[in-house]
RNA sequence: GGCCCGGUAGUUCAGAUGGUUAGAAUGCCAGCCUGUCACGCUGGAGGUCGAGGGUUCGAGUCCCUUCCGGGUCGCCA
């Protein structure tokens, strides 16, 4: 029999009762963790968000009462009124903060029954996340869930906070808008009154803010959701959230120490930790030759190093080959590893790299007794005992190279680099170190598309010193682009943009757009340009990643409410699904037919026939 | 699109070499139990072995296809 809750409303949350209340008279509402019954007494872990109270029913006090709570279960929800007392030295649990103290049962209102949970309320489950996923209600009624998304709004709250104090102003953008042809595939939402024609959800508010600070709202911010159709990552969701920032009449340092407060205000927040600010700047250049990634976790060391000029000339072809082509040899020193690798480690981490398209791994071992290594026999001792010394080689030590073009040298090292972390145990989570990356190049080649396509975006823009390259050596142009790093982690990125029309027309000469394409894509913000455009920039921060972060944990799946699964679906609402025929006709759109045999489709067929049936 | 790992009671898992009735723990149900807190004790129910096809006298196990989940490369301005 589920009851209502009558006059059973709540006075105190479970985790409020504590010794101070001990003689008063509570009201609690909550789930049922757990009943063990012992007969004539009953106990149960009451729960709501705030924590848990042992509530007793005892059969002497009151018979009625306890044949009612004989019936509850695992999750049936319950108002319970009772009084505070302390329980027996003996009988403190010291698992609970509130374990000294339990609630007697006077009144109990069994508000609704629950069947059986298919996964437990508790932390530190282990069952699938599909699981978790299709049940993400019960999921996230788990306290260490609970916990992410407390601290999720608290971050939220104290950015507000804080960028409010700063004098920023939370202003709207569209959820429908316009598709633009550079960057990550876009959502498409069809428009109706419009036939063939559609809207993009944003994939950030990048040129709407760039916009409003044409129009004058000099220090713009947005908690902003964001869309991108492209694969998922344990870090990456195709909805996301951007703490969006922009602000005018400012240059690199203005944006990263307003960053850097921000930062420092959330860190010592959330987690009690003190920044030392200013924090570290690497360039690009230098993190990608020191970590290999320009995303460094500076963490640890195993830094890479150079060796090309060592072995330009050895009679090893892998690696003379190699500096030949244009590319270099680099190499990273386990320390300490050549003793503690068995041969089938080395060639597990062999394997490591080949995922980064390495041809290989060659390793030297340093051992007390002397070098152990498949490549020692190409090198002259002069060769060895230089790359010895630029290695910083000491007894025990292991020497991992790779040798290709950069980009693959810098990919396979930069992982390594982080396996090796991993298996030696270097990785701290309590530590949480930020670094800024700054002075990105401006553009990266893309083979495919045969062209130059923006690093970062095309309203970037580039360093003064550069600009005069930007025709004649694209690919030597840097930006005026900074990410901040936390752990390995890209947390957020931007820029100072271009803000005047010609030189926008330009970057977009340079990433191949004609004039006429560009105006058609850009012609709004080239227009707007036309008005008076103060100097302005801004950054973006990944919300999910953030708190992911502060939370310690390794998706942001954690940290997110209702996340969907790698293909990009949600298993609890089952979305994406078919729609109907009218709601495709009414969009002027018809789907390919062999996707109309789909199972999906079909069984979504049969059951709207058996609904109109 | 590629590669790797996984899918067996509600749940988490074990099931060499193919072989009788597919096991354990936990959860669930019932009975007993007044200080438990991962309560305890006794008993019980619970399985299309992800799906389809093939090999075989015989498939959870071998082969093929496919679906689902995770990680990752590509992709993610």
């Amino acid at each position: 029999m589920v009851e209502s809750m009558g006059n059973l409303k709540r006075t105190h949350m479970c985790g409020e009762i504590t010794n101070e209340l001990v003689g008063s008279q509570v009201v609690l509402n909550g789930w049922v963790q757990r009943r063990r019954d012992l007969g004539k007494l009953i106990f149960t872990y009451l729960r709501d968000r705030s924590g848990f109270i042992q509530v007793v029913f005892d059969a002497e006090k009151s018979k009625d009462i306890f044949e009612k709570a004989e019936t509850i279960r695992s999750e049936f929800v319950l108002a319970v009124k009772g009084t505070v007392v302390k329980r027996d030295e003996s009988a403190i649990n010291p698992n609970y903060p509130n374990g000294d103290v339990e609630v007697i049962a006077k009144e109990l209102k069994i508000l609704s029954r629950a069947a059986t949970p298919p996964i437990y309320i508790e932390d530190g489950l282990d069952a699938s996340e599909a699981l978790r996923l299709k049940y993400r209600y019960l999921d996230l009624r788990r306290p260490e869930m609970q916990k992410n998304l407390v601290l999720r709004h608290k971050v939220t709250k104290w950015i507000r906070d804080f960028l409010d104090r700063e004098g920023f102003l939370e202003i709207e953008t569209p959820m429908l808008t316009k598709s633009t042809p550079e960057g990550a595939r876009d959502y498409l939402v069809p428009s109706r009154v419009h036939p063939g024609s559609f809207y993009a959800l944003p994939q950030s508010p990048q040129l709407f803010k760039q916009l409003l600070m044409l129009a004058g709202f000099d220090k713009y911010f947005q908690i902003a959701r964001c869309f991108r159709d492209e694969d998922l990552r344990a870090d990456r969701q195709p909805e996301f959230t951007q703490v969006d920032i922009e602000m005018s009449f400012v240059d690199i340092d203005d944006i990263i120490s307003l960053n850097e407060r921000l930062l420092a205000d959330v860190m010592k927040k959330a987690l009690g930790i003190e920044l030392s600010l200013p924090l570290p700047r690497i360039t690009y250049k230098e993190a990608m030759e020191r970590f290999g990634t320009d995303k460094p976790d500076t963490r640890f060391g195993l830094e890479l190093k150079d060796v090309s000029d060592i072995v330009r000339n050895c009679s090893f072809r892998v690696f003379a080959n190699a500096v030949a082509e244009g590319g270099s040899v680099r190499g990273i020193n386990a320390k300490g590893c050549g003793d503690k690798f068995s041969r089938r480690e080395i060639d597990g981490l062999g394997e490591h790299v080949k995922t980064y398209r390495a041809k290989g791994l060659a390793w030297i071992n340093v051992t007390g007794e002397g070098i152990k290594s498949p490549i020692a026999k190409f090198l002259t001792e002069d060769e060895l005992n230089a790359l010895l010394a630029r290695m910083e080689a000491e007894a025990g030590d292991l020497l991992l190279f790779v040798a290709d073009q950069d980009d693959v040298v810098f990919a396979s090292l930069g992982h390594l680099r982080l396996q090796l972390a991993e298996k030696l145990n270097l990785l701290d989570n309590n530590v949480k170190n930020l670094i800024w990356v700054t002075e990105f190049p401006l553009l990266e080649y893309d083979e495919e598309e045969q062209r130059y396509t923006a690093k970062h975006h095309p309203f970037t823009s580039p360093m003064d010193e550069d600009v005069h390259l930007l025709e004649t050596y694209p690919d030597k142009v840097r930006a005026k682009a900074y990410d901040i790093v936390m752990n390995g982690v890209e947390l957020g990125g931007g820029s100072i943009r271009i803000h005047s029309t010609e030189m926008q027309e330009k970057m977009l000469k340079v990433l191949g757009f004609s004039k006429e394409q560009a105006w058609e894509r850009f012609g709004f913000l080239l227009e707007a340009f036309k008005y008076g455009t103060p100097p302005h920039g801004g950054i973006a921060y990944g919300l999910d990643r953030l708190i992911m972060l502060l939370a310690n944990r390794d998706s942001i799946r954690d940290v997110i409410a209702f996340p969907k699964v790698q293909n990009a679906s949600d298993l609890m609402t089952e979305a994406p699904s078919p729609v109907r025929q009218s709601q495709l006709d009414e969009l002027h759109i018809c789907v390919k037919a062999d996707v109309l045999q789909s199972e999906e489709q079909v069984k979504y067929n049969k059951e709207q026939r058996m609904e109109n049936e």
